[in-house]
DNA sequence: AACCCTACCAACCGCATCGCG
DNA sequence: GCGCGATGCGGTTGGTAGGGT
């Protein structure tokens, strides 16, 4: 095989870019355009390929890109886009202004590296909390035992033969619940307290106090790691829920979507700001019966809408 | 000072998809 | 419909800076 068709040429160089190249590639782009890569390395007169010729613009010398260290607000929305399309880094990438797909996942990668590496504590039974540990996303672990799901993280990090081997496949319908305008998501009025409720899954509510990223984002997935880490709905909601329709049989009916949106609405009180869970599992949940209502389309909008009204 | 280790990141590689003749 | 080149994308590699010993 060897290199790439658009590489084959004589004397194409090869490695870092030194200022000259960038020079001259700045230089032609900004007059001419890129119309075609596999033209301007001739017409800028540059020996390198195409392909490398638009991975520096693209990843490098274009005007509009952003470098330096990622915000928090950023390191969240990474986090939780991670959570739902895996390592489709182009597609995270159009969500941040600025930053490519290989800056991303060059970050996602070196961050989640780290993580992995790290051996689990037996005495830890809750996930990590602060900004510098919040780093496997809380789908990686599993609220019951607190343990990192290191073969759950891998999967979703190495993705060998096929593109979409996510936590959560593209199959795999998803919602995902705004909270932070929910009266009550500070446990109070509801009777048990988040923090409680939330120990009663694993997770220590109280270590996400005080913390300079506090993590707005929480997500849930049963994908690959069984049905034990997606925390138990609370049971009075949802048998406070019957269906509508014809039926009346649970297992037979069907909710209407504003019965759905209150059930919804009665639960994601007691979890933190907002919540993914697998569609399945709420039917599941919901007794058998068929949801109405379809997943959102835009949750990147309602990820933003998230980050918007904590900020 | 020299060496080693680690993290970071730019760049490359291979594959999939697209678009055109 | 098919072939081929161009482009886009994700995985991987390799160089280097910086910190520790």
């Amino acid at each position: 095989m060897g290199h790439h068709s658009c590489c084959n040429q004589q004397k194409v160089k090869r490695g870092l870019w030194s200022p000259e190249e960038d020079a001259k590639l700045i230089r032609y782009i900004s007059t001419h355009g890129y119309g075609c890569w596999s033209e301007v390395p001739e017409k800028a007169g540059l020996q390198r390929c195409g392909k490398s010729c638009r991975l520096r613009w693209i990843n490098y010398l274009r005007p509009d890109i952003r470098r330096g260290r990622f915000s928090p607000e950023e390191e969240k929305l990474i986090i939780s886009l991670h959570g739902m399309v895996g390592n489709r880094w182009a597609h995270i990438a159009s969500h941040l202004p600025g930053r490519t797909d290989n800056e991303i996942k060059n970050y996602w990668n070196s961050w989640i590296k780290k993580k992995i590496g790290k051996p689990s504590t037996p005495q830890s039974t809750s996930p990590p909390n602060n900004a510098t540990e919040l780093s496997v996303p809380p789908s990686y672990y599993n609220p019951v035992d607190g343990q990192l799901d290191s073969s759950a993280a891998q999967t979703s990090m190495s993705s060998t033969s096929s593109r979409q081997e996510n936590v959560f496949p593209p199959h795999c319908p998803l919602f995902m619940f705004d909270t932070t305008g929910i009266a009550g998501n500070n446990g109070g009025g509801t009777g048990r307290s988040v923090e409680e409720l939330l120990r009663d899954h694993g997770w220590d509510a109280s270590q996400n106090q005080d913390q300079a990223l506090q993590p707005s984002l929480f997500s849930y997935a049963s994908v690959n790691m069984g049905s034990s880490y997606l925390p138990p709905l609370v049971d009075d909601a949802a048998a406070s829920l019957e269906p509508t329709g014809d039926g009346g049989d649970r297992s037979g009916g069907c909710f209407e979507k504003q019965e759905l949106n209150e059930w919804v609405e009665s639960q994601v009180q007691y979890y933190p700001s907002c919540l993914l869970m697998q569609w399945e599992d709420v039917q599941e949940q919901l007794g058998g019966g068929e949801l109405i209502s379809t997943a959102p389309t835009d949750m990147e909008s309602m990820v933003n809408a998230s980050f918007s009204s904590s900020s």
